[in-house]
DNA sequence: CGGTATCCCTTCCGATACTG
DNA sequence: CAGTATCGGAAGGGATACCG
């Protein structure tokens, strides 16, 4: 999903979207972060499962798209914010409507009965 | 972005959103039946640059996940036609708001001066 | 606390050639 | 026309251990 970065002479533009945020942990980050300003470890705790590794990967192609803002304070321990930037917030209407979509999807495919190719 | 089917007892289901539309084309091939059914040839011939291959793989996989219906017509020389189911078409407002968000991240990180990290 | 470094496996996906 | 078969590279991403 990266690596063509966003060079899309094409007609529809969700593939730019897709582009930086098709990572497999950048929307629940956005998710959080509309939330409100969160440290690198409140989002490592309540992100279940993500490894540090991982969630800084994500954290800084975000930061580099434009999408996250990251404020170090120099103390001591350490301390580091993560935000959004304008950009970033300008997603809360997708990432709700996404969530709203994925919560439908897993009811009309109700769950209980569902196969799902696995 | 496959292998864990939508098995998300999270807070947020913007992941099991993601797991179905993260494919490389999904998106633009949603775009283009938005607008109306279409067969195999004209998808292949407006998608520019996919491969049979990859076109065959990512209908396939929107079809097991209720996105899109494939409709075979018993004819020679063989006609195939795909179009969006309801779940399929509900993905309408979401795609248009992804699309216009691609366009104005262009226009912000002006593409003349970005570096954008390649 | 907020990360890096290394390793390695899996999935994705493109190229090319062939088929009913 | 509407696909399949096979191959192989590259990116994504997890496990684990270590660092300033």
């Amino acid at each position: 999903m990266r690596g063509k970065r966003h060079d899309k002479p094409d007609n529809c533009m969700v593939e730019v979207a897709m582009e930086i945020l098709g990572g497999r942990w950048k929307l629940a980050i956005v998710y959080k972060l509309l939330q409100g300003t969160h440290r690198f470890g409140e989002l490592k705790r309540e992100m279940d499962g993500i490894t540090p590794r991982m969630l800084t990967r994500q954290l800084r192609e975000l930061e580099e798209d434009g999408i996250v803002a990251r404020t170090v304070y120099p103390e001591v321990p350490p301390r580091v914010e993560y935000s959004l930037t304008d950009t970033g917030r300008s997603l809360d209407t997708i990432v709700g409507l996404l969530d709203g979509w994925g919560r439908s999807y897993l009811d009309n495919h109700h769950p209980s009965a569902g196969p799902g190719r696995n």
